[in-house]
DNA sequence: TTGACAACATACCTGCCGGTATGAACAATC
DNA sequence: GATTGTTCATACCGGCAGGTATGTTGTCAA
């Protein structure tokens, strides 16, 4: 018999990546137990209801991506450096080169916009991920103003909350339009303006080769 | 008997209400027809399925609101009142004072990214509200640039999806925070960002009035 | 007046999906 | 080796939501 904590992460992982295909209501317990190759059984050992599962996937995937955004904010890079890493990681993310649906959006973000009232641990989850997910973008905005590369002074906390809210709005256009290459470009556009970042600073020669629609090596290495 | 078209649109009105105020999945026929006090019969009599009622809902709501944009975006406005004025039909769509949810955001967009790959009826219609609301942003954009409001030459085009991005993103963030003065702040520097409007036309002053929660009163008239 | 059709109401079906009840296999402990 | 607890598998339940089948009422046209 494997180790509990196996199937309990298995759970996690096939959920977060059945939700990011689809969505929180339409993922349904019998799929995620059938990819994870255990029973409902199982299942509900591991967890106490659906919405357990949602929030502790959402937590789960909210550590690892904190683990990738450490690595690409990483004080060894220069703050352009940062801003191209995070770009970089953006269209990997989003990418699926199996010809089914590219542009997801987070869907731990959407399911919580989404969840009726009563899912309040649906809810929480999300605002916790938001939460997460502003900090290293009010960071990037910091980093970006220390080194002059920004017009003005910022509300870097606040900055951080709209470049948070532009990415997830784009994703989910991003999701009904499905159209790559100019979610590439969208996405390198709305950041340079939201962050206000000085002409000479701004980078569009990459936005080319990134629309080619080619698999992303990693930027970032270890 | 009353006159059919009553029925057919009455059950519109309702569901955008209870899509608005929930989500696609959330609702239920048997929620609308019970509001609307019609039956299951009277619906299936005008609809053929759930997914035809939420792309018709989805054309109504886009035509009330290209009624309400038209009026805003009216020529005998400046371009800066035209900011103004959208800006107060935002605050004044998300705000409900009934102490229930507050921001919403819109449904039909939501519903679109989130709805399964099988609902392209759903999907459909999102795409065509979207591109419907990116015209509007648009127009802004470039009647802005025509009065000299911002700091550089914009395509106005992409300009218009990325504002549109970003107002959906910024609703579902609200959605999910329900914090509605932050919500009034986030958007005006958001839009003034994004747009790149000049430091000497940027208006703060009435943040503080409008994130004071009372009743707004349309800023347009007839 | 009678047939046809629109505009519903009532009752029902059916599949799905979250959740439960129960027990088997195995390990550890005493 | 009996007990206890963990980790699942199997079978099943109950509710609900989308959809259907059929009857009923009014209207209009010939």
């Amino acid at each position: 018999m494997s180790a509990p904590i196996d199937t309990r992460l298995k759970l996690m992982q096939i959920a977060t990546q059945l939700i990011w295909d689809s969505n929180y209501d339409n993922v349904g317990i019998a799929d995620i137990c059938k990819q994870a190759g255990v029973t409902k059984g199982a299942f509900y050992h591991h967890f106490s209801s659906k919405a357990e599962l949602f929030a502790s996937a959402c937590k789960y995937d909210c550590g690892e991506m904190n683990k990738e955004m450490d690595k690409i904010l990483s004080p060894r890079f220069t703050a352009l450096q940062q801003f191209e890493n995070f770009f970089a990681i953006m269209l990997e993310k989003q990418y699926r080169g199996d010809g089914g649906t590219q542009i997801c959006g987070c869907p731990f973000f959407t399911s919580g916009a989404q969840a009726g009232c009563e899912e309040l641990e649906v809810r929480a989850a999300s605002r916790e991920l938001s939460d997460n997910g502003v900090i290293y973008f009010a960071a990037l905005a910091r980093n970006l103003q220390a080194e002059g590369c920004l017009q003005r002074p910022v509300d870097a906390e606040q900055l951080g909350r709209l470049l948070h809210q532009f990415v997830q709005g784009l994703m989910m256009h991003g999701r009904i339009f499905q159209d790559f290459a100019q979610f590439c470009l969208d996405l390198r556009e709305g950041l340079y303006q939201l962050l206000g970042v000085k002409e000479e600073h701004r980078n569009y020669i990459s936005c080319s080769s990134a629309a080619s629609i080619e698999p992303l090596q990693k930027v970032v290495g270890n």
